[in-house]
DNA sequence: AATATCCGTATTTTT
DNA sequence: TACGGATATT
């Protein structure tokens, strides 16, 4: 029965029944490291090994990081060819590759663009204000809400008015605005060529359940498998769903599906764990595997993530429907540390010696890792890095492909790949001297650019000197023209030569737009690197909008050192990873929980589920840091301060911790701001007795 | 019509 | 701090 005893030798029972069942649908329950990865892994080997042609099995992950992880896997055990044949990715790059095949059935050309969400909020933006609704000052919602609307609509299936009722009740009074809007803002994306995220998966589910597409579509699949099954959302459980050939055809489609409804962290982007609790209904006559033994962690810090689990209300935020008791092997280890500082910067000092000790005691910066809530909690603790020299690198947070500049050069590559992209050639044509929104409007009449079955012809035109310019931009519109003119064919100009060509019209137009313009135009030559690996325009610019690079450039450490760094990363970045040390930072209420979700039990309960993953990463130390003192705000000067506590799902299993205050002595600098804020106030009320 | 300047305000998580 | 929006200036 096991035709490959090397490949599942190591596996426990319920592991190895995940890695064999056949015939029927399956549910895999998978606890914190429980080896949900391995198994998956090895299921995918499983099926190569039976037979199943790779490139008859769909493997979907959560991100491209994971999927190249278990293919890496797969590679290894079977050979590596029958492991890149297997279809692996998101969601979304999966539509992105089944739409540029199938997509011209449903009027897609096969070189559309894919916007990202910040450019889907500028089209929102462009529309709203087109639409009239931006000038009046009669508080019309900003353009982020109007795309938060639309996308929780969308992606949630819910009508407009019971979205504005239970998730914008101040926008309620905008309903039939809106509704313009939307519409606009489709017709807008259909005329030019553009998707956006949720367009990626609302047409791929559309196409499997077109009569023409469908059945070619559910024809290309045999194994479908899902990886972290309760992030997905209604329209992707959908899409599984079309995808299936279903259980009284010929040959169904076997699906498998892994989660773990403790792990759900992304409500917000309206995942849904119902989706994985109604899998056996969705899926009738599923079978459920539960996963329960991990080998991660030792047993301290699994009592600890098992306590703060339990300690969820179980009322109507329940948090897990599938019970398990995750238990170990690794029975000896430390207790988790629960330590609390008097301030920020003594967390920061704290961490950076604790890091250092351990490694000392032989345990390198890989194998190290600082969690935290939010993107700007490392803020702190990355000065103290840098001024340590400690090399890290730090995943989550603000994305560089959002900086402008970066926008600035996609957008040129844009619209060489698609110059029907509005979007693009706005950016681009109000980026040079003394062009503001009216020339561009003039000029865009000029090209003929709204036409979009003219948009190679415009192009062509904006080439050839057509579209008067003013004085100021005469040269760097000279310039483009030249570079576009050098760019347009796609064919035997590489995009690394493309970027390098289009660096001269940067170099114009950067000092007016930016104050720091030439470290912006040195990001523009490792922009050139990252598209030496591709082998065309449109691939290259839809890798990096589907996929883009999730570190932000790694700040500190002498090069000599590169070879070992620590992790920084949020919470939501962190999921699916491990490490021997885990240290979670800023672990305070309002914090973590954040206190954004105050006041909302599935929002609290998404909050306690997201400590419970910081917990579980890590195998042999946790240590969990709650400064008691911030400021009030983080820009300011000011340096008032409020107090705070430990967060409140720690506080109730505080004797599975060994607790400690901070070592670390306030700094001369926090001794300082506390007489300065009693010296503030001396010399306020002096002067103030003055003119009293 | 474009740009310079000033003011006020924000505060998550990501494909 | 840093960005968007509104107002003032060129």
């Amino acid at each position: 029965m096991f035709a490959s005893p090397a490949i599942a030798a190591d596996l426990n029972p319920q592991q190895q029944h995940a890695v064999h069942h056949r015939g029927t649908p399956l549910l895999v329950v998978a606890g914190a490291g429980t080896g949900k990865t391995k198994t998956l892994a090895t299921r995918v080997v499983q099926l190569i090994d039976d037979g199943v042609d790779p490139q008859r099995i769909l493997l979907l992950t959560f991100t491209r990081r994971a999927a190249s992880e278990m293919l890496h896997r797969v590679a290894s055990a079977t050979d590596d060819r029958a492991a890149s044949r297997v279809w692996g990715g998101t969601f979304h790059s999966t539509a992105n590759r089944l739409l540029r095949n199938f997509g011209q059935t449903a009027g897609l050309s096969p070189n559309f663009t894919v916007l990202d969400q910040s450019d889907a909020t500028d089209l929102m933006g462009m529309v709203r204000t087109e639409e009239g609704f931006g000038e009046r000052s009669k508080r019309f919602p900003k353009k982020e809400t109007v795309a938060g609307i639309y996308g929780r609509m969308v992606n949630s299936q819910a009508k407009l008015s019971e979205v504005l009722e239970t998730d914008y009740p101040w926008c309620a009074d905008h309903g039939d605005e809106l509704k313009t809007i939307f519409s606009a803002y489709t017709a807008r994306k259909r005329r030019h060529q553009v998707l956006d995220y949720d367009d990626l998966l609302l047409f791929w589910r559309a196409l499997s359940a077109a009569p023409s597409a469908g059945p070619a579509m559910r024809d290309l699949f045999d194994h479908i498998l899902i990886d972290e099954y309760q992030d997905t959302n209604p329209i992707q459980s959908d899409i599984i769903r079309g995808m299936c050939r279903p259980s009284d055809d010929e040959r169904p489609t076997e699906v498998c599906a892994v989660g773990d409804d403790a792990q759900a962290i992304y409500g917000f982007r309206c995942a849904s764990v119902e989706n994985m609790w109604a899998f056996p209904d969705h899926f009738p006559g599923a079978t459920t595997v539960t996963l329960e033994q991990n080998y991660r962690s030792t047993s301290p810090i699994l009592a600890v993530a098992n306590a703060v689990l339990a300690s969820a209300p179980t009322t109507a935020g329940a948090t897990s429907h599938f019970t398990k008791e995750l238990w170990s092997t690794k029975t000896e280890g430390p207790k988790p540390h629960l330590l609390t500082h008097h301030d920020e910067s003594a967390q920061s000092r704290t961490v950076c010696e604790n890091i250092l000790d351990a490694r000392e005691r032989g345990m390198d910066l890989r194998s190290q890792a600082v969690l935290f809530r939010a993107g700007h909690h490392s803020d702190g603790l990355e000065l103290e890095l840098t001024r340590r020299d400690i090399p890290y690198v730090k995943y989550g947070g603000l994305k560089y492909l959002e900086a402008a500049h970066v926008k600035d050069l996609l957008s040129l590559l844009r619209i060489l790949d698609n110059p029907s992209d509005m979007l693009a050639w706005h950016r681009v044509l109000s980026s040079m001297e003394g062009i503001g929104p009216a020339t561009v409007r003039r000029l865009a009449e000029e090209l003929e650019l709204e036409s979009a079955e003219n948009a190679p012809l415009s192009l062509a035109r904006f080439i050839d000197g057509i579209g008067k310019v003013p004085a100021a931009a005469k040269a760097e519109a000279d310039e483009l023209r030249a570079a576009f003119a050098d760019c347009i064919d796609d064919a035997d100009f590489p995009p690394a030569q493309q970027v390098e060509r289009l660096k001269p019209f940067c170099a114009m137009v950067f000092p007016n737009r930016y104050d720091n313009s030439t470290a912006r135009l040195s990001d523009i030559d490792q922009l050139a690197a990252s598209a030496a690996a591709y082998g065309s325009r449109n691939r290259f610019l839809t890798e990096l909008t589907l996929d883009p690079p999730g570190k932000t450039s790694d700040q500190a450490g002498p090069p000599h050192l590169d070879d070992d760094w620590l992790t920084l990363s949020t919470i939501h970045s962190a999921k699916g990873g491990e490490w021997r040390a885990v240290h979670v930072i800023h672990a305070a209420d309002g914090n973590i929980p954040s206190d954004m979700a105050l006041g909302d039990q599935a929002g609290m309960a998404e909050e306690l589920r997201l400590m419970y993953v910081a917990l579980t990463r890590a195998k042999d130390e946790l240590t969990v840091h709650a400064p008691l003192r911030f400021h009030v705000n983080r820009f300011g000067q000011d340096d008032r301060h409020v107090l705070a506590q430990v967060s409140r799902f720690l506080d109730p299993v505080r004797d599975l911790f060994d607790e400690g205050a901070s070592q670390a002595q306030p700094s001369d600098d926090s001794i300082i701001e506390l007489d300065t804020v009693g010296v503030a106030d001396e010399v306020d009320t002096l002067l103030a007795s003055l003119w009293d």
